[in-house]
DNA sequence: ACCGAGGTACGATTCAAGTCGTACCTACGG
DNA sequence: CCGTAGGTACGACTTGAATCGTACCTCGGT
């Protein structure tokens, strides 16, 4: 299985969207993000993450590199933003999936 | 994170459906099998996997218990069907995301 | 100038998951 | 009746991924 590690350039790879979601804590970032219809700006530090510090580094690194999620380092703090265009493109369908999922969790 | 295990009788887990086509083996036949609009019956041994037997059943139960799949045993060989009805019930869009992703390995 | 909060880097640990070897079972065909 | 092919069970091995500890960096506020 060769599954060629991500380019986030251009290209989002199925596979590595798959893995990056698969995880539960990396899925609520996106879930919450596809949710949020304004797709603002969200501080890293915003959503409410039971890990260490240096873990959530590790899982916001995981998402932009699969290709979810742009950074924008304040070099203090650091933002993130849901590449939504990018990935409606390439995967129609799926950040509604994902956003629907954000409902029924909330009932 | 609870994460808790799959229940295939009637709820799917977004969670463990993740995490079962997060394997490129996995997600080619259930790729292969959403892209067949028939829905027929296919037997586990038609699909092309490279690896051994034992891997083989093991990605199989593992759709199984995600509730992506199910089986009929003929004692000697075994057939799978996608359980088309209720994933697009639960995950409107999947299916057709995933059917897409064959159209786009075929090029 | 200092301190605290958010973030990163590197390394270590731990655990889940994919994989296969060996052994065994079940049918079907000659 | 036996061989062969598809499948399962159990166990062992290996790798990848999640997690955290320690140390360090960058700002903003006081």
């Amino acid at each position: 299985m060769p599954e060629t590690s991500a380019v986030p350039g251009d290209e989002l790879d199925l596979g590595t969207v798959l893995r990056a979601l698969a995880d539960p804590h990396r899925r609520a970032v996106v879930i919450e993000l596809a949710a949020d219809r304004t797709d603002g700006e969200r501080a890293c530090h915003s959503f409410n993450l039971p890990v260490s510090k240096q873990t959530r580094t590790h899982h916001f690194r995981t998402l932009c590199d699969a290709g979810l999620l742009c950074e924008v380092d304040y070099g203090n703090k650091k933002g993130v933003r849901l590449r939504r265009a990018a990935i409606d493109r390439r995967f129609p369908g799926l950040l509604d999936l994902l956003a629907a999922e954000f409902t029924r969790s909330a009932r």
